[in-house]
Parts: structure tokens; sequence; C-alpha cells
RNA sequence: GUGAGUGUAGCUCAGUCGGAUAGAGCACUGGGUUGUGGCCCCAGUGGUCGAGGGUUCGAGUCCCUUCACUCACCCCA
């Protein structure tokens, strides 16, 4: 039986390589140029820096994650998200004794046990950015900002920026019992998986989409109209934000996070191309996240970008296949060294180069080269390389000139760097 | 975890009421006078019909089981 990727687990093949490469370049380019720098940890942690993160009762944790026990007895889990161990870095090699402001991103292989769908895969992609130590609502807007930057920069243009304040650890948990208590009074009217998110997470309510569910969380309370006067001010102050810096966003009261490590701002960017799994990123403020995973009390807040979302919508023309810059044609065996010495010389030089390793006719050849998208072809003739010469031949305008072997590193580079 | 749909060549798909050696297009390989690509023409390679079992004289086709994929629920990036 031949061997398969494991159920959600996918390859990414070169013909799509290059859209990976543009978002990963422009990441780097977009991210660093508003002062984040890259960090890199590891793909397992300690199980219990997940169950205190992201917190006990949510999907992830009960029934999401990917635990093992390793050969020393430890329980260890593949990352679910980044935030949480990017947290635990922070605090492990106490990065705030340098500054206590850390801006830093991370791209890299998440894992989740969901049942596969559109958008949604076992091991997927994540582009994350987090700033550490900072409370004022500015560092929100600048980190909303440089997020819908990038995807412009990337090339998205119809997307849908919506917010909304989920209060902090005073008010919304008044909240939740308000509205709990509200919506018990009803509960005959909710569906079945309502009456569930009624003792789990009512707030979740407000995302059913069974018609009677949503009559009757019409005239519900509102987060807004309870949360304290902190958190309102904080949230009054990165609309301010926003909207100074020109940036039109939605409000979405409804918006409710999955990760329970959540405080105030949250945001997500979702596109009406997408399918069911419309959230292209989503992030927000998580003032209570350090102090669950066993730290100081130290405020946080920032974004995950779902890579294969991202790439699904990317338009057309972003990260092509680079095309061969040159096939190189032999006719005899003799030629053969020949095009093997020239290859690697221009290998040396970047020029992509490539030739026939079998013996074949020179009309297999040329198509081959033709195939590949070559934009040259040096044709290596029996009479011109007695001479030191080769046959230098433009694919896209037929045009053809013979050329002494020796300048051809020249010529081409020349060549490539015109077009 | 739940539901629906789909599994036939590398890809996209035909295949009638169950009938004999399983088809097409694209792709691939070679060729169409001795040294030149795309178009066209010719030929060739390639399939345990997802897997296992059953019904039948006979199964790609009908039945059961199972696996995989897709989409949706759920959940999230």
């Amino acid at each position: 039986m031949e061997i398969k990727a494991i159920r959600g687990f996918n390859d990414i093949l070169p013909d799509e390589i290059g859209k990976w490469q543009f978002v990963e370049e422009t990441v780097r380019e977009v991210f660093e140029g508003f002062g984040f720098d890259e960090i890199r940890i590891p793909i397992l942690e300690k199980t219990e820096l997940f169950i205190r993160g992201i917190g006990e009762a949510t999907d992830i944790v009960e029934k999401e994650m990917y635990t093992f026990t390793d050969k020393g007895g430890s329980s260890l889990t593949l990352r679910p998200e980044a935030t949480a161990s990017m947290a635990r870095a922070y605090l492990e090699h106490k990065l705030f004794t340098f500054d206590p402001v850390a801006k830093l991103y991370c791209i890299g292989p998440m894992f989740r046990y969901e049942r596969p769908q559109k958008g949604r895969y076992r091991q997927f992609y994540q582009i994350d950015a987090e700033v550490f130590g900072v409370a004022n609502p500015v560092v929100d807007a600048e980190v909303i900002l440089m997020l819908i930057h990038f995807l412009r920069q990337v090339g998205l243009e119809k997307l849908e920026l919506q917010i909304n304040s989920l209060g902090c650890r005073e008010c919304r948990p008044r909240y939740r019992e308000e509205l709990r208590a509200f919506l018990s009074k009803k509960s005959f009217q909710l569906c079945e998986d309502c009456q569930r998110r009624l003792q789990a997470n009512p707030l979740r309510i407000f995302d059913c989409k069974v018609q009677s569910c949503q009559e009757t969380i019409v005239d519900a309370p509102k987060v807004s109209d309870f949360i304290c006067k902190e958190c309102d001010h904080h949230f009054n102050r990165v609309k301010e934000h926003l909207s100074m810096a020109g940036l039109e966003y939605v409000l979405n009261p409804k918006m409710v996070r999955g990760l329970d490590y959540y405080t105030r701002t949250a945001f997500e960017v979702v596109s009406y191309d997408l399918g069911a799994q419309n959230a292209v990123t989503g992030g927000g403020r998580y003032d209570n996240l350090f102090q669950e995973i066993g730290g100081r009390d130290i405020p946080g807040i920032g974004f995950a970008i779902g890579m294969e979302r991202l790439i699904s919508l990317l338009p057309k023309n972003k990260g092509l296949k680079r095309p061969l810059d040159l096939f190189i044609a032999v006719q005899g065996k003799d030629g053969k060294q020949d095009a093997f010495r020239i290859a690697h010389q221009l290998h040396l030089e970047r020029i992509r180069a490539e030739f026939d390793y079998e013996e074949k006719s020179l009309k297999s050849q040329m198509r081959r080269a033709d195939k590949l998208n070559a934009r040259y072809v040096l044709i290596l003739g029996e009479e011109e390389l007695k001479k030191g010469r080769a046959i230098l031949r433009n694919m896209a305008n037929q045009s053809q000139e013979e050329i002494p072997l020796q300048e051809l590193v020249q010529i081409l580079g020349r060549k490539i760097l015109r077009d």
C-alpha cells in the first residue's frame, strides 16, 4: 500500500511555493519596518503551558490538542498556537530586563486535531505578531494598523476589519452572568447547541445561525452596556487612533474570541471569499495571559494570520514561479561535458540554468526548454564549439545570435538584468 | 464528534438496463529526412475501477463494511 500524508497535513508543492515565499518576505519587510523582531520557538511544549495559557474549558484544550507522553514520562503537546510559547520565552529569558517592551513575530506551523475542511487543516501555518509590556491603547491601534498595512501590501483589498471590546476580568464576568440570566428565562426558545452554550459560554450564542436563537438575543444585554469605565475608555482611545490614521472598521459587538486569555480589544479581518472559515486573521489584547502561565503581570496584544487562508486570497499575479534563465541544449556527445561545465559556472553566478542529463534529440531538448519556460537557450553546436562559440536563442522573440562562450556570463547577466 | 456529497490513467471526466479485451481530452515518451520550442499530424507508455466482503453464469455498475477526499455543522487563524 502506498504511503500517503496524514489527514489534514498538506504538502506545499513547488508551483505554489512562490506565494509562500512572497508572503514571508513581505512579513519580514513590513513587520521589521514597524520595529518587530523575529523569534523562533519550539514546536513542542509542556502540555501545562497551553492548559494554563489558553484555558482549560476551551475547545482547543478540551479536544483539539496533539498531546502525548514522551519517553521520560512528560506530557508534551504540539503547539496549537504561538502566543503562549512566545510569552513563555519572554519570561524565561527575562527579555523585559533589556526593555520591558518587546515586539516579536514568528512564522510557523500549528497543530489542531479538527475535522479538515476548506481553510482548516490539522497542520496549518500562522504568522504571529505580539507586543508585550504595553498596556496603552495606542499600541492596540499600532498593531492593527500594521496588520492592515501588511494585508494591503500582499495585495488583499476586499477585507473587513471588525473590532470589539471584550471587557476585562472585572466587567466581563458580570456581563456574562447578566446575559446568562437573561437567556435562561428564554432558554426554551434556544436550539440544542445554544442550550449547551448557555452553560459553557453564553457569548457564543450571538454567533448561532439558527433563526429562533437570533430572535431571542435581539434585545439581550450588550457588552457595551456593561464594560467598566476603564475598558470603555481604553476602547474609545483605540477607535480614536484608528480613525486618526484613516482606517475604517466595523464594530461587531457579537464578536467573541475562543481563547480564554483575550481581554478588552478584540479584532478580526474577514473575507467573504473564504467560505465558512472566513477569518483571515484574528487577535486581541490578553492582559491575563502572563499571570496564568505563572509570570509577573505583563500586558500583551497580538494577532495570528492564517497562512493558507491568506494565500488562497492572494491575487493571481503574486508569487509566480521563477522562470528558468537558460536552458543549455547540446548536439552530439561531446557537448555534454561542456553543458555540465557551463551550467556549473552559471550556477555560481546565480543564473538559473538547466540542461538535459540524457542524450536526447535537439528537438526534444528544445521542447523541454519551452516547457520549463526558459528565457534563453544556449545551443552548443559542433561547428561553433570548435571556434569556442555557441548560439544564444531568445525564446520569446525567436532571435538568435552567435556569441563567444567566454563572454556568456556577462552577456546573460546583462540580458537577465534588463528584463 | 455530527451530517451530506464524491472516489474510474499523473490531471479533468465518460462508461446505458449488470454483459465479453475499461474509454476520451490534457499531460508524458518517441517520430513527422540528416542541427532548433510553442500549432498541427502519427504512434506509444500508463488503470488491482479507493480497499475488503457479498449477490450473480457474469460487477466499474447492485448490497454491506471500511478507508480517503470535499463541503457544511461545531470551532477557529
